[in-house]
DNA sequence: GTCAATAAATGGATTGCGTCTAAGAATACT
DNA sequence: AGTATTCTTAGACGCAATCCATTTATTGAC
C-alpha cells in the first residue's frame, strides 16, 4: 500500500504542481486577477480538477497551515479538563514545529506585489479564529469564564499567527517559525498590560 | 440640509427596512438559503438596489459595528506616537459605548436557528482583525517590536469582540456591551499568563 | 409651467467562485 | 476479457458582487 498506487486512474496533477502554477500567476498578475481557470490551464488540467486538490483558491496558500491547525484543534479537543497550560503550549509548539510552507511564505513576502495584502490579512484572521475557538473551548471546559477564555484564546492564537507573520516577513530565511513562537511566548509573559503597553 | 431632502428621487427603502426583511428571512430559512434577491423582493425593491444600502449580504448584520470600528481605526491612526495606553482604552471604550445593533444581536442569539454559526464566527474574525491591525500599527509606531505588537493587538481586539459576544449571548438584555468590555479590561489585568492560564 | 440638475431605482449583462452530476478514461486485479 | 476502482472532465447551475446605461422622481430656478 505504501508505494504502488493500488488501482484506478492515476492522478494527472498534484498539489505541488498546482500550487506552483498558482504562485507564478499570482506573481505575474496578482491574486485577484488570477482565476482558478488560469491556474488549472497553466497546470495542464481542467478547472474541475482544481477542487479535487484544493477546497478553494485561497486554500492553495493556506492548506499547509490548515492541516496543522486541524490536528491542533483535534488535540486541544482531546485534552482532559484538568490539565495545566503546559500541554497547550506543547500543542501549539507542535503546530509550528518545522513549519515551512513554500507558497505561503512566498505569498507573504511578496504580498504587495501580488496584490494580496488584504486577502492575506483576512485569510490569516480566519485561521487565527479557528485556533482561538478551540483554545477558548478548552479554557471554558477547564472552568474559565467565557469572556476571559475568549481573551486568552485570542492572545495565544494571535501569538501563533504573529509568529508566522514575523517569520515570513524576515525573509523566511533566518530563524524558524518555532523560534518565533518561542519568542512570542516569552513576549506574552513580559507583556506590560498596564497603560504603557499598547 | 437637516430635514428636507434637497433634490433627486427619494429613497424607496432604507437600511432598516432591508435589515428587517433580511432578518425575517434568515430566521425563516437560514442565512445561506436566503439570497440577496429574496431580501430585496420582500423589501419591495430590486436586487440592484440592495447594494446601494449595504456593501454585502453579511454587511446587513455587521454594518453597525463596522462603522464604529472605522472611526476607532481612524482615531487610532491619529494617536501621536508618544501617548500612553489610556488613550487606546478610551478609544476602545468609545467603540463599544451604547452599542446595541438589533440585527447583530438577533443573529447572534439565534445563530444556530439561522444556520449562522460558522458565518458569524468568520465575520467576527474579520472585524477583530481589522481592529487588531490598527492597534498593532499604533503599537509599532510607539516602538513596540512587531511580534509583541501583534500579540497585544490580538488581545485587545479579542477583548472587544469577546465583549460583543458575551453581551449577545446573555440575551442582550442585562448589561451593555460597554459593561462587558469593562469586565474584559479587568480580566486582562488579572490574566494568569503563566502555565495554568489556559 | 417648463427646464435643467440631481439623486436614486432599475434592468441587464458580466465575471468568478464553488457545487454538483453524469460520462469517460486509465489503471490494477482476477 | 472483464470488473472494480480511482480519477478526469465537460457542462450546467446558483449566487454574490460589479458595472453601466437608462429611467423615474424630486427640487429649484427661470
Amino acid at each position: 500500500m505504501s508505494s504502488a498506487s493500488r488501482a484506478g486512474r492515476p492522478k494527472a496533477s498534484s498539489r505541488e504542481t498546482l500550487a506552483e502554477a498558482a504562485c507564478e500567476l499570482f506573481l505575474e498578475r496578482g491574486y485577484d486577477a488570477t482565476s482558478v481557470a488560469d491556474i488549472t490551464q497553466r497546470a495542464g488540467v481542467s478547472r474541475s480538477s482544481f477542487f479535487n486538490y484544493f477546497s478553494s483558491k485561497s486554500d492553495v496558500l493556506w492548506s499547509g497551515l490548515d492541516e496543522r491547525i486541524t490536528t491542533a484543534v483535534d488535540d486541544l479537543a482531546a485534552v482532559p479538563h484538568d490539565r495545566d497550560g503546559a500541554e497547550v503550549r506543547h500543542i501549539l509548539s507542535a503546530l509550528v514545529a518545522d513549519f515551512a510552507p513554500d507558497s505561503l511564505a512566498l505569498a507573504m513576502t511578496n504580498s504587495s506585489a501580488m496584490g494580496l495584502d488584504d486577502e492575506l490579512e483576512q485569510d490569516a484572521a480566519l485561521r487565527q479564529a479557528r485556533l482561538a475557538a478551540a483554545l477558548a473551548d478548552l479554557a471554558r471546559r477547564s472552568g474559565v469564564v467565557s469572556l476571559t477564555a475568549d481573551i486568552a484564546a485570542a492572545t495565544w492564537a494571535g501569538a501563533v499567527l504573529a509568529a508566522v507573520r514575523a517569520w515570513a516577513e524576515s525573509g523566511a530565511g533566518r530563524g524558524s517559525v518555532a523560534d518565533r513562537f518561542a519568542e512570542a511566548v516569552r513576549a506574552i509573559a513580559r507583556l506590560p498590560w498596564s497603560p504603557p503597553a499598547i
